[in-house]
DNA sequence: ACACTTTTCCAAAGCGCTTTGGATTTCTAG
DNA sequence: CTAGAAATCCAAAGCGCTTTGGAAAAGTGT
């Protein structure tokens, strides 16, 4: 009872003269919980008009700080929320940003998304956008962007795994929906934003230090190299033993959805070979891992029997839960992933509040990690 | 040139008297691809009104089959789309669902969400369904609940992660959004729709099949008992023990967030006791494959030394890709995690559509798979 | 006091759909 | 042929917000 006679106060304070609209409410708890408060309920007890209620909540210029300290307050007290279908009716914006991720063949899904989007929505919460999910199967993806752009359904979109020729990226241009790239494609890559790793260098620096602790005898577990990514990684891998004038030799190197089982299986494949490799770098930590088991089946020490270098996205549920894991187990590239969903987020809110600014481009350094998977010293 | 012509037949066929229209799309491109066609215009050139397509469209049975078919045609032709926001404006549903993934402390994101929601959205794409994403940190998901429910931003939601006290149940009922918990929370579980693994059972029969082989020294290496799945497997553990007459060791059962690294210092932890334990079971893979690291630093082989039992819910990531893993590597309690989005999104969906419709509750049984990392043979 | 600018506010017209309450036409039976 | 039923269609009123084009009130300098 207390409640209610403050809550009656605070309406007679906020709406002389509107006090049977408050009643209603008060006798009625139904209606107070079901029927959310809208802008003309709210302008109505404030005795102002719809105009100025809303410019008071969206800040803008013409209306007094007094009034406006009122309307915010009064909105507060009621819990106004306005409708985001109404506003992204009136306005053409939908505040929200859509995400389609890639479902591979067999219904595999990428837990480095994770990651990233966990990364994303902590910008897209703070400037009070959604996060739009949906999964696609190879090939389906561009029906999608079409279906958001027809039906207005978001304000942009992410573009995940790029691949080396991209017809999504010509896609979005030509329906002109807002997109940066997590990662980038082949050609005309300053046409458009991205955010991407340097993963040539990355590996070319990766596979330079195994050949400065002696190593010649190289294998290279890759990402699949239909991803612009991997073709980049192996590129690196390459420049590196040629300019060590170490022969490539394709036997060393293989390509697959980043998995634990593959990264196992490869390794096992590899091992077999009749010169099997003394280092061997991963493409991803799962794969890696994968390869540890294999290892171990073989009675193999890693770091000592050989060595592994492992590309490092700093996956969430990897990670050493206090950070306190000095050293390492992996000797790894690293860079992280979540950090790049962040960053990748805060572009799209800008090109998005600002449409005709030029592409923005950011080229990431990894940065190499010692763990215990290489020796420190030589061979 | 051939393409417009063809186009401008369409036009005609489809709207006699009404060219004009068509050729203003025709003769200025921007225009047809920036401005989606709406109900308005559709129905101006077809010679309708707007109910009359809009009934069309929605499969009333007010309108003979042949303005329908004609209808669906044009529309098909013109690529128009409905707006979302004029729809859930108009009908007060958003046809999209919210999912509140909880994120740990230290930004950790469970991998095991990413295969929920794939299963999930494979649902919802097929019914029209748009998925919905927010991460949140520990206590501001009945912010963001309550957000949903007072902006009427989506038509229900996913409960995930329940804890043994879940007032996150409450509110949802007491806002009246509809909502599925994936598990299930202490109290009063018949109340409201929800999916469970039976985990107490599985990890009962785990135990038990630990007991059998020989073992009594038993180590439960556990998810966040917070949570209320990991509580109920420490029951079935602990029930498994004390029916074999086998004392529960405290020492032996340990508790934390199910990452690689928790997994791997806690089974060194383990082995470093006065009693190591000859047995250990897992809450998840991802521990499991940490635990496997550890016992390999210490040269024990899996399956010979110890004896290991692993909880699966068949992440995607960690499936061999085509399938053939026979035998699998771990012994493992085993249910399918996306299998399991998939049935909470459908009864969220039916739930969405009969809101009256009493709740279902659903309790799987996890199913035991022998791999390498128990011995078939006793101890 | 005046004529001016500046501040503060508002009525009303959309945004694109759904849905109510008929109006018109076509079919059926007497 | 005609009254009543059935089928088919429509005009117009929302849904809850934003925004345009002013109007009224308040401030300013002379």
């Amino acid at each position: 009872m207390g409640s209610r006679l403050h809550f009656m106060a605070n309406c007679l304070h906020l709406a002389f003269g509107y006090v049977d609209i408050c009643q209603i409410a008060l006798n009625n708890t139904f209606v107070m919980v079901n029927a959310p408060i809208n802008l003309k309920k709210l302008s109505e007890m404030l005795g102002l008009s719809q105009t100025t209620v809303s410019r008071a909540l969206n800040g803008f210029p013409e209306v007094s700080e007094k009034t406006r300290k009122r309307v915010q307050e009064a909105a507060n007290a009621l819990n106004y929320r306005p409708s985001p279908s109404a506003a992204s009716l009136a306005t053409g914006k939908t505040r929200s940003i859509g995400h389609v991720i890639p479902v591979s063949e067999h219904r595999m899904i990428n837990p480095h998304f994770s990651d990233f989007l966990a990364g994303a929505s902590e910008i897209y919460a703070a400037a009070g956008y959604d996060m739009l999910l949906r999964m696609a199967n190879a090939g389906e993806e561009e029906d999608i962007y079409r279906d958001f752009a027809s039906r207005r359904r978001v304000d942009g979109v992410v573009v995940h795994g790029p691949k080396t020729i991209e017809p999504r990226i010509d896609l979005l241009k030509s329906i002109d929906l807002p997109f940066v790239v997590h990662g980038r494609s082949g050609a005309d890559a300053n046409s458009y934003s991205w955010l991407d790793v340097n993963n040539r260098e990355a590996f070319r620096k990766g596979t330079e230090l195994l050949i400065e602790q002696g190593h010649s005898n190289i294998a290279l577990i890759n990402g699949l190299e239909s991803m612009n990514f991997a073709k980049r990684r192996r590129a690196g891998f390459e420049a590196a033993l040629e300019a060590n004038k170490i022969a490539v030799d394709q036997r060393h190197i293989c390509s697959a959805d980043m998995t634990e089982t593959y990264g196992h299986d490869a390794t096992l494949a590899q091992l077999k070979l009749s010169s099997p490799p003394t280092a061997i770098m991963y493409a991803s930590i799962l794969p890696a891992m994968g390869g540890i088991r294999a290892l171990n089946e073989l009675g193999l020490q890693p770091g000592k029997d050989i060595a592994i270098i492992t590309y490092d996205d700093e996956l969430s549920f990897l990670q050493s839960p206090d950070g306190t894991d000095t050293p390492p187990f992996f000797t790894a590239i690293s860079s992280s992933i979540q950090a790049a969903g962040k960053r990748v987020a805060e572009m799209l809110l800008q090109q998005i509040d600002n449409p005709m600014q030029n592409p923005i481009n950011e080229l990431w350094e990894a940065e190499i990690v010692h763990g215990k998977t290489t020796s420190s010293a030589g061979k």
